[in-house]
DNA sequence: CGCGGGGTTGAACATTCTCAAGAACTGTGG
DNA sequence: CCACAGTTCTTGAGAATGTTCAACCCCGCG
């Protein structure tokens, strides 16, 4: 947290270039995209603003944990680090996706790093705020325990195709998955993330994600067209690997 | 579900035989064990009774999921099923646990399948039922909600686990979990499953499991007085691995 | 006492990782 | 616009790790 800038923008409506973008930003999440604009403007008020140059850490594990960060603009990477140092790739957050959850109804500490992959802004909410409000407004408790509940059941899923698929069938699935979430007339995606970061969060190692994708290439699955795109041909096959 | 029987105990109090086990049921479960009284017995007139004899299914994949099963006496089996047909054991829910959360609040079908491990009972709150209560009471959607968070951080921290520590670190981190969990004074623990439904439970096979353990047993760090008994002679040791 | 399930052990095999080297890409400054 | 430096990506070969299959053991239970 070198660089780090920090903004209240909720007491005083004096800094009118920012408050725009809040607005814009708290309305993309879906958490909070049902609320009257009166609600609204409440919670506004207890928003902090804040930017993180690419490659700044916005939390890291150990750190105290009290706030719920939701992206703006930008992008960043939430990964673990295993006891024995080697790093897992969590999740990437876009604007309007969310992070800081856990530890947000129960003190705790940080698990995990949050890192800006580019120059990036959040929001951010404290814990006792959102308290208040949760209590104030129930409706919204409903609808973080519905993200919850969706974060967890993807988890879960996740955890048990660890347990019970092997790498090949990972990438597979992944590709199948991307390729759905983007649905072009073209029959082609894009990945979402480097080969390295794949890996990572894969639970495997670029080598092996180069070997796997050149394999599903050979056996006709798909066809790597520039380094991220990749066009998928069997995409029943893929399901079946 | 071929032998369930269920009996509705909350709008008639004539059935007293049961009602007192529902309360102390409900009561174990974090979640409802600050409410007062009146709300205690609001609750209690919505909650059914279930039993179900050993290896009976509770819930299925693909079943609508829309009821809240909390655990009163016995021992349910909680798994899943890959794609290509390997079971992975989630966990294993004992008096005062409770499962269907995840669709709880949004329409869905289960992923994964209940199991009577032995002769259980449960009490069963419907969605419908329990969202009333939760907008009715907020401070009950604070305590799910930190269930929620920490079940969450929980499953993360699993999933990281398999995506980057080897099968024998996972095995040693597990030892070493169930030990501190159990604190017993003699420096023994019990397996809390069989070695088969822990090898589902931690992505590997049964075999593995038996030549790890003997492994851990020869290098010092453990070692094994009956099937189940375990006494742990070098715990920083297993930390380690 | 024999049956059956879990548990253990061995040997061959499959999968993935590691290390190392080279190729391709990206971004930067000239 | 090009050349260079620093990455990331790919490919190969050998090593480590786990799985599979088969045999056997052990123990509880009818």
């Amino acid at each position: 947290m070198e660089k780090r800038k920090l903004s209240n923008c909720g007491h005083t409506h004096t800094c009118n270039h920012t408050v725009g973008s809040h607005k814009s930003c708290i309305s993309l999440v879906p958490i909070f995209n049902h609320l009257e604009v009166e609600q609204m403007d409440e919670i506004m008020k207890t928003v902090q603003a804040a930017s993180f140059k690419k490659g700044e850490i916005i939390y890291q594990a150990e750190d105290p944990s009290d706030s719920l960060y939701i992206v703006n603009q930008g992008k960043i990477r939430i990964y673990r680090l295993s006891d024995s140092g080697k790093e897992q790739l969590v999740r990437i957050l876009n604007p309007g996706d969310f992070t800081g959850e856990h530890a947000l109804f129960s003190e705790s500490m940080h698990e995990s790093y949050a890192e800006a992959m580019v120059d990036t802004s959040v929001c951010v909410i404290r814990r006792l705020d959102l308290q208040d409000f949760l209590l104030k407004y129930p409706s919204i408790s409903l609808k973080i325990l519905e993200e919850f509940a969706s974060r967890l059941k993807q988890s879960e899923k996740q955890t048990a195709q660890f347990a019970t698929e092997k790498v090949e069938t990972r990438i597979a699935l992944f590709l199948a998955e991307c390729y759905d979430q983007e649905k072009s007339s073209t029959g082609t995606f894009i990945l979402p993330m480097s080969k390295k970061d794949l890996a990572s969060y894969l639970g495997t190692t670029p080598e092996t994600i180069s070997r796997k994708l050149a394999d599903l290439e050979e056996q006709g699955y798909i066809k790597r067209k520039t380094n991220k795109r990749i066009e998928v041909l069997n995409l029943d096959g893929l399901l079946l690997i």
